[in-house]
DNA sequence: TGTACATCAGTGAACGCGCGTTCACTGATGTAC
DNA sequence: TGTACATCAGTGAACGCGCGTTCACTGATGTAC
């Protein structure tokens, strides 16, 4: 295949794909072999060369590619609830139908986030990271939480982020738990808030 | 040294450390090779094989070697509180204790929670499933969340072990911020409690 | 409209390396008689 | 108390393999004139 056929895909994005495959199973990103990925994408090990510098290259390029999307999008969500059960409710759903079209991606993100590639680790810990920040702006705003004080919000939505990371990994890992998965994550945020307004809010 | 010399420890022993302290840093355990971990003792690599059928054979001597006194000093500090917020600080404090003193291992035991081998991965879920059986029994008995329904309990314990993953690992990485980091603990622990009392509790 | 040239995705062969594993061997310790 | 033997942790050489990476090359597409 020397003819840049019109029907086959850029090579960069075969290589992408190939690396989300090879991960839909058990696999972990950072055990995936160059020539792996070569191999699966049904191209010459040296190809890879052309379109990234080395693994943590293409990596990276996988979370980029979705984050941007995720967040632009629960932000919007969020902005329009108005209570914060229907926010924590709506934002899980949308989350987990985000999750839904992306498996692959966030099995990656998940496993690689306390993974080998420090590369991958810190890129994935800022994309939580400006998550919690996001939702702790966006709740304060909304006025979702009235009286929580700053420092206890952003306690709240980091446990929150973290706890999520969890749930994302375990629904991908049971389809058929999926609707008692959701439930549970939102039964965990309104929990939290409510232990958190019940314990800090200043009348 | 082909001498069984009496200050040589164990080589059996001395492949545990040499595996212990190559994760001590940023590697992951199933990123180890058997001839690294070999290097490492001082030994041949043959030597592992009079040991050790293979890596996972290691890596799961290790989580056991840790997990059963953890679990029944927990159990037992928890015997003794005499209300939940006591019970959550008297609990987080030994269990970072614990973690203090092993460090290597619960860095390993985090990372491979969703790493590549997949027995260790069903060991640690099997010792967090444990440890959040365990903290609902402890609670259920002491009667330290009275009026709590058992799926709910359930649903708190699991989102508490879930959290303390998380925190273990940052524990590990930042040892400035450790006081700071078992107080968010203790309040995560206090404020999902509060909140699952005030939303679920049957008067 | 043609032509010359740069660019760029792809190929295939070759490299040196570290890996897991097997083999036959060694020598110290424990045990039966 | 001695002796013969089994066991067991260790050694060192060798194997085949897949890996990441480099090299020189190809041929299609885009672009300048």
């Amino acid at each position: 295949m020397k003819r840049r056929a019109p029907e086959a895909v850029n090579g960069k994005q075969r290589l992408v794909q190939a690396a989300l495959h090879l991960c839909a199973g058990e696999r972990s990103f950072s055990s995936l072999g160059l020539r792996e990925i070569a191999r699966e994408a049904g191209l010459n090990p040296n190809t890879f060369y052309r379109h990234f510098r080395d693994l943590d290259d293409l990596g990276l390029a996988i979370i980029a590619e979705i984050t941007d999307d995720l967040r632009a999008a629960l932000r919007e969500i969020r902005r329009g609830a108005t209570d914060a059960t229907d926010a924590a409710r709506r934002t899980v759903d949308y989350y987990f139908e985000f999750v839904r079209r992306h498996p692959q991606a966030f099995v990656i993100g998940s496993r690689e986030l306390h993974g080998d590639s420090a590369a991958m680790r810190r890129a994935l810990r800022q994309v939580l990271a400006d998550q919690a920040a996001d939702m702790a702006q966006d709740i304060r705003v909304a006025g979702l939480a009235p009286g929580l004080d700053d420092a206890t919000l952003a306690d709240v939505t980091r446990m929150i982020v973290y706890q999520m990371h969890w749930l994302t990994l375990e629904y991908l890992e049971h389809p058929k738990r999926r609707t008692a998965i959701a439930e549970h994550a939102v039964r965990f945020i309104v929990m939290l808030t409510a232990g958190a307004l019940a314990l800090h809010a200043t009348p």
